[in-house]
DNA sequence: GCGACAG
DNA sequence: ATCTTGTCGC
């Protein structure tokens, strides 16, 4: 679903902490949240679990919204970024889309386990990688990093708006009675309505909506495996990387 | 200085 | 994220 020609590589990914900064300031004036046109049919979720100094990402495609899994895939990648609230788009940002470029089926957009704009300098994982590749994204986090909200009714399907100061930045949800929220927020090449609608659409009973919750699972599964071979465990081929 | 802090 | 046992509830 990624073609190496497409890959915008707007910039490097080696880079220090400020550097980071630097990178998310400019690429900041890039964000599109105008509607995504056109009919949703695959959706595409990625999770990343670890071993160690190994990432582990893996890519579920599903079709949308009757959510049946189209394709899996998962790499395995070496991880020197270390995390920093703010900056975990340069730790995980490589290996995810290293993953997507071994992905075949073309997805209408990324659902990511993370921040979209919801974000202090509006750059969470769903936006930065949807302006990199140039492809709609949602962030879905378990948690919060920035922003207010209030009165968030107890029932499944209820929302409140998420607020950093007066700007918008995207919703505390309600998946599941009684439940702790997620927090939706358009990560790129799409508006908060089709966000959170999407979102809510993902929903099968669980907190996580089911393709990040699969997603999670199937990462978690593939990690084993890089248990079980140790230090024999190799890096995937990185078909983007340079500099 | 104090509190917050995606995965 | 990861380290970890049992336990309460649908």
């Amino acid at each position: 679903m990624i073609e190496q020609r497409n890959i915008s590589r707007l910039h490097s990914w080696q880079v220090d902490a400020s550097g980071a900064i630097l990178i998310q300031l400019k690429l900041r004036k890039k964000i599109q949240l105008k509607r995504k046109e056109g009919k949703i049919e695959k959706i595409a979720a990625i999770d990343v679990a670890y071993e160690k100094e190994k990432a582990v990402a893996g890519v579920l495609v599903f079709s949308y919204p009757q959510l049946n899994l189209i394709e899996k895939v998962s790499t395995v990648s070496s991880v020197d970024f270390p995390y920093i609230p703010g900056l975990l788009t340069f730790r995980e940002g490589p290996c995810i889309i290293d993953a997507l470029c071994r992905v075949k089926e073309k997805a209408d957009l990324l659902l990511f386990d993370g921040q979209g704009i919801a974000h202090p300098r509006r750059m969470g994982i769903a936006t930065h990688l949807g302006i990199y590749l140039n492809i709609s994204s949602i962030g879905c986090a378990k948690s919060k990093l920035t922003g207010d909200y209030n009165n968030l009714a107890d029932e499944a399907g209820s929302f409140a708006p998420l607020y950093d100061g007066n700007e918008l930045v995207g919703f505390a949800v309600r998946t599941k009675k009684d439940t702790r929220p997620v927090f939706v927020s358009p990560g790129n090449l799409i508006d908060f309505d089709q966000a959170l609608k999407i979102v809510l659409t993902c929903c099968r009973g669980h907190r996580i909506p089911e393709p990040l919750r699969l997603a999670h699972i199937f990462a978690n599964s593939e990690k084993q495996r890089v248990r079980e071979n140790g230090k024999n465990q190799k890096d995937c081929f990185s078909l983007f990387r340079w500099t």
